[in-house]
DNA sequence: AACGATACGGAATCACGAACCCGTTTGTGG
DNA sequence: CCACAAACGGGTTCGTGATTCCGTATCGTT
């Protein structure tokens, strides 16, 4: 591959990944196109529609969350794990509009992202919040899918907070919701 | 007004009801005309712009839905009619496309609901939290803020219930979050 | 340094949906 | 029953934004 065009597909998907994360999946080509200092061509020389350009921009941001939540499951306890990943998701998505649409659409229907990067992110969940379970920090009736439904509702929540300058205090309402009763 | 004109009025509204509700604010016009069996042109004689039309079928719906819940104040104990509105409005939301924007989006930037209605929503969940926190229901650090977010909250957890045959279950568990602990 | 092969920019094209217009139809007061 | 204002429908216009096209510029190889 050329190098001018390596360089000019990396400028493109580091402005996608920020005019997404600020506009989200409606942002508008070309602005990424400017943003990257490119012609409109040039970026559907790189990628076959808008929508392939943002999958691959979410596939990568949410690969990168996951690589932190391994990174949490392997230094600490399982319940501290798992709270700790909630509140790291629940705040990289209030920070990008493209997370956030990603978890709010959940296993959805538009915007999917390859099945591998699906398959890492239930098995990651899954495998946290099966330890934590056994650690007995979580009930043992809530699924794997109550998890998403619950995530997803911690980052409404979050992105709601108007007037409160205590982050994260909702989302830790939700997420003892998942803690056993006394 | 002319009967046919009132008539073509009603339609328009009835079949924008239904419309948005399923497809929230970004249905097309044609589809409501074609559903009302009118022109877009009679739609557009009757409200200025599609958003007034979107607007006029929000405020109607929520409106409803406070008439429900001023009758759930007064026939019920506090605490109780607090948490019935509670799950009545989130399967409300659940059920309309256009009423499930209006919470997500809430005291938002679009769509506006008419101030007079937005005050009478602020009043009323206003009054319900009051009477509940006063009963002991609810913890009494939870403002209407908190409130507004967790109900959006709330139905974006009953959205995403995935394979999950009982309704209710995840809005609960979010609205269990206002009590207090024991 | 010269020559393809690649890649580039951005103007032109296409698609879609809101909003407008106007010739025709319909309701209703006299 | 008539005349005419009010209302109708849907074709037309307009704007927006994704995608394509192509003449030009650049890279990397000989």
């Amino acid at each position: 591959m050329r190098a001018d065009a390596a360089r000019n597909r990396a400028r493109v998907l580091a402005a996608a990944g920020d005019v997404f994360a600020e506009q989200g999946p409606n942002a508008q080509l070309l602005d990424i196109a400017r943003r990257a200092g490119v012609g409109a061509g040039t970026v559907y020389r790189h990628f076959p529609t808008k929508e392939a350009l943002y999958v691959q921009v979410v596939a990568t941001r949410l690969a990168d969350l996951l690589d932190r939540a391994d990174a949490l499951a392997a230094e600490r306890e399982p319940a501290d794990a798992f709270f700790a990943f909630w509140g790291l998701a629940v705040d990289e998505a209030c920070r990008n509009a493209a997370l956030c649409e990603a978890f709010a659409s959940a296993t959805g229907e538009e915007h999917r992202v390859p099945d591998e990067v699906e398959t890492r992110y239930r098995r990651t969940l899954g495998g946290m919040l099966e330890a934590a379970r056994a650690a007995g920090a979580v009930r043992s009736d809530i699924t794997l899918a109550d998890a998403f439904a619950l995530l997803a509702a911690s980052v409404t929540a979050e992105m709601r907070r108007a007037g409160d300058d205590r982050p994260g205090r909702l989302t830790g309402m939700v997420a003892d919701a998942l803690r056993p009763g006394v």
